[in-house]
DNA sequence: GACGAAGCTCATGTATACATAATTATTCCG
DNA sequence: CGGAATAATTATGTATACATGAGCTTCGTC
């Protein structure tokens, strides 16, 4: 009946009951910061000896990531960070604008005071990092944000679903987003996102968080294809 | 750019390159079989006996089926098979109903003949299945069957994504099929859909592959709220 | 007699050690 | 001198052994 509990990346700096998991969201957040780049090779080896810990958490740890999609294990080989292709990342897009905006439509008129409150403090943050210049965070606060506002769906399956596709779709925008100006207008979009479903524009709002999601989509596609040639 | 390696369920009778892979396809197995029932609980020590390994490569394989949604890991409790809600259970054909057509739509125009007589020859097993009253591998052929459909659809994140939902569904499904004619109607709209594709009415394909997987999902869902009485 | 706490038992979690497969380097042959 | 087969190296995969935490029984007290 509540959210996910194994897939649950935002949880930060809660003393984890076992180490494996520990390791994972450590290693998930150096993946989302960009600290372990797409390509990186993984050694288990290498990472226990940094925790401290033998290479059995690490390697609990590396297939957790697997199953969100953030690392990729060949047999006998190893784990790397993928790369996507471009028709990969269009996937990733497509199936949020499919889903996410489903979730919306079932959560938005759940939305209690407190969640908005809890939205506006997101919001805050976000223009606080934005002044900073300090984009470490905004993969994680853009998943809360939008995590946030479709938790009242009751649909826990696509729920986690979309939160791994959020991983994903974070951890390639994040670059894309030191190059243009993105970041602003995401900001824009979701204050407005915000304000349609206070006053109870729950279409409104839906229409806009798929424009919101394609537009997302199509800049990364632009600045990925001209990095190609 | 080919289907996912790590999420590949239906390879069976091959030796795996490892024994965690092995244990967990054969896990995997008996949980669609209904060997394993839902609610179940999963012991390390005794699965590791059984199947005269350690308890590693069973540890990891609980880990693998928990990311396929085939079981449940509570830290510290074990592992058991989880039994779906109604409403888990209606999101699951909700989302087999978003996603499943639009795989089709986009694989179908790309069946080859090959892929057609593969198709027949599923239906020829089916229908043998069928009148021998084995149902231990409709699962099996069921899930094979669709993500045969939409293996060129160039979509292997959703192809991903659904292949669990599938399995799931299944094995949900499996025990509803002995109490109703469910599993013949089921049979007759496989073969019309592929009919329909082979035609080139994709559209039509796809309405009846959405309308197949929603009357399934009613069916169930009103199986289970008799037996809940 | 019932409720609560402390000790016990057992399953899971983790570390260490060994086996195995893949990659790289080396050597031998053409 | 080049290529292929083979041996050495390295990292992953697995087994064994130990630590930890959860659930249960038992004992004590009210």
């Amino acid at each position: 009946m509540t959210s996910g509990k194994s897939t649950m990346p935002p949880r930060k700096s809660l003393n984890h009951r076992t180490i494996s998991a520990a390791v994972a969201e450590e290693m998930r957040q150096r993946i989302l910061d960009g600290h372990f780049a797409a390509g990186t090779q993984l050694r288990q080896d290498a990472l226990a000896e940094e925790f401290g810990v033998s290479r059995i958490p690490v390697r609990e740890a590396l297939m957790q990531l697997e199953a969100e999609g953030l690392v990729k294990i060949l047999p006998h080989r190893g784990a790397i960070v993928p790369t996507l292709s471009l028709s990969e990342i269009e996937e990733l897009f497509e199936l949020r604008i499919l889903l996410e905006p489903r979730l919306l439509a079932a959560s938005a008129p759940r939305l209690s005071a407190a969640d908005y409150h809890a939205l506006d403090e997101i919001l805050g943050e976000y223009s606080t990092e934005l002044r900073t210049n300090h984009i470490g965070r905004w993969g994680e606060l853009n998943t809360r944000f939008h995590k946030l506002l479709y938790q009242h769906a009751n649909q826990p399956r696509t729920l986690g679903i979309v939160g791994h596709l959020l991983q994903e779709s974070d951890r390639h925008t994040r670059l894309q987003l030191l190059l243009t100006a993105g970041i602003e207008r995401a900001e824009i979009e979701h204050a407005e996102l915000v304000r349609l479903c206070r006053e109870g524009a729950f279409d409104k709002a839906c229409a806009l968080l798929a424009e919101h999601i394609a537009h997302v989509g199509r800049s990364l596609r632009k600045t990925l294809e001209e990095r190609g040639k």
